[in-house]
DNA sequence: ATATAGTGTGTATTAATTACCCTAAATACT
DNA sequence: AGTATTTAGGGTAATTAATACACACTATAT
């Protein structure tokens, strides 16, 4: 149903959630506004989409472009905003995008960025309020993907390519916020037949090294050709009955 | 990350994917274009907004009542859309949403819809094309629905308030595509103890009457306090491994 | 050689999933 | 009244998945 405006026009701002993983913890990375509104405040780092041919994903891949130097890390859509009011002469729709990206990839870009915006990686767990609604966004983000990473393979992205069984169960243990059985989440995991045994082992490490492991996205992909889909790798899921 | 723009503006498209359960089909709420472009098309339903302070869900709602007279229906939204170019002078973002209604509820309403708008229920397994990317929005719609139906209770939607259980069966069928076992379909879902049994039976069938049942949401929400999840109810869910 | 820190593995129990068919109940028809 | 028709409703055995649980091994550092 249309209606015949003269002027249709789409301004539009982008707002990223970047997730990564460091040092044990789940982290974000924002930006600290330097004028009002919330000045002084952190944000989600973000973008006015004002060219009618940049389409929104690419607008979103510019912000953690411009951010991060990546491009080609996990982007999904995710939510679009239109209550916030930013500008004193109208609102701006803006559309949420969350990103998760292999931290250990970003070291000399995010240096940069960081210097030139102030531009931080920050613990979630330590995040108490952020600019505009963009607690409200990180925290239905953060639902998103403790959800999400139960049924489709997207923990993967904040990890090195090759990393250790370990590394994975803390990871989901991390997202999760719970502790998960060493035993089972390993049988569980190989189970899948998703990792491939690389058949190395942890370097400049003081103790036993472990075995390394990539993510098989072929062997992945034709398993679940439909749906991407991979069973819950949690205990506990879903409705104790 | 904002620049500043003399004068942002919100004009934005609202999509609706509407989807209704009826003589075992599932049907969506379709409406005849009657301009260029894509004059005599069937589209989804929408509308532009152009008021500042109508907030997108509070669109979405208008779009649903408009057609159906319906208010309180299940709706979410669902994905955004900015490549599509309707206008020559410009293109317009469009967010989609997707509602689950009773077509029961929408007997009268839709029929002056239908006369006022050249709107009609269309078998969702017949729809070949649609104007604009309406038929892409439709088909993500589908896949969603078919997925969250199966550990969130909104198929319920779709279904009178009162159901037997073969009804509830065939909807799942119908949206999943797929036989299930009545015997094993029916012990899970009465283990959820998410329905309630009215010790009511069908009139006016012209064979053995069932018993009815409704959905006790108290329960289910008491039941799944934090994430409103119920284990799958397909068989085969997930991977072979 | 010994302390340290993290790796890597198996089994028994319980719960969930699947495959599989016949009798009971209500109405329609004669 | 009797019979045909149509759908409702229920159980079990076999398989598979989920859980709970503890100790010996290996590599390095001192």
């Amino acid at each position: 149903m249309e209606t015949n405006l003269s002027r249709p026009e789409s301004v539009f701002a982008i707002d990223c959630v970047i997730l990564g993983f460091d040092e044990g913890e789940l982290k974000t990375l924002l930006v600290k506004r330097n004028e009002e509104p919330f000045k002084d405040y952190w944000t989600l780092p973000g973008c006015l989409v004002v060219d009618q041919y940049e389409s929104i994903d690419a607008a979103a891949a510019r912000v953690l472009y411009s951010l991060t130097g990546l491009e080609g890390a996990y982007m999904e859509q995710f939510y679009t905003y239109a209550d916030v009011v930013r500008h004193a002469d109208g609102r701006v729709v803006s559309v949420a995008y969350y990103a998760m990206v292999r931290l250990e990839d970003t070291r000399q870009s995010q240096l940069i960025a960081s210097y030139t915006r102030n531009a931080a990686w920050v613990p979630v767990a330590e995040i108490a309020g952020l600019a505009f609604d963009h607690m409200i966004i990180l925290e239905k983000v953060l639902k998103k993907v403790r959800r999400k990473v139960l049924y489709h393979p997207i923990a993967f992205e904040l990890l090195p390519v090759k990393f250790t069984l370990t590394q994975l169960q803390n990871l989901y243990e991390v997202i999760l916020n719970k502790k998960l059985d060493k035993r089972n989440f390993r049988k569980k995991i190989l189970h899948y037949r998703i990792l491939k045994d690389l058949n190395e082992k942890q370097k400049d490490v003081s103790y036993r090294a472990a075995k390394l492991f990539k993510f098989d996205k072929k062997k992945y992909v034709a398993m679940s050709e439909n749906d991407n889909l991979i069973p819950a790798l949690s205990e506990g899921e879903g409705v104790a009955v």
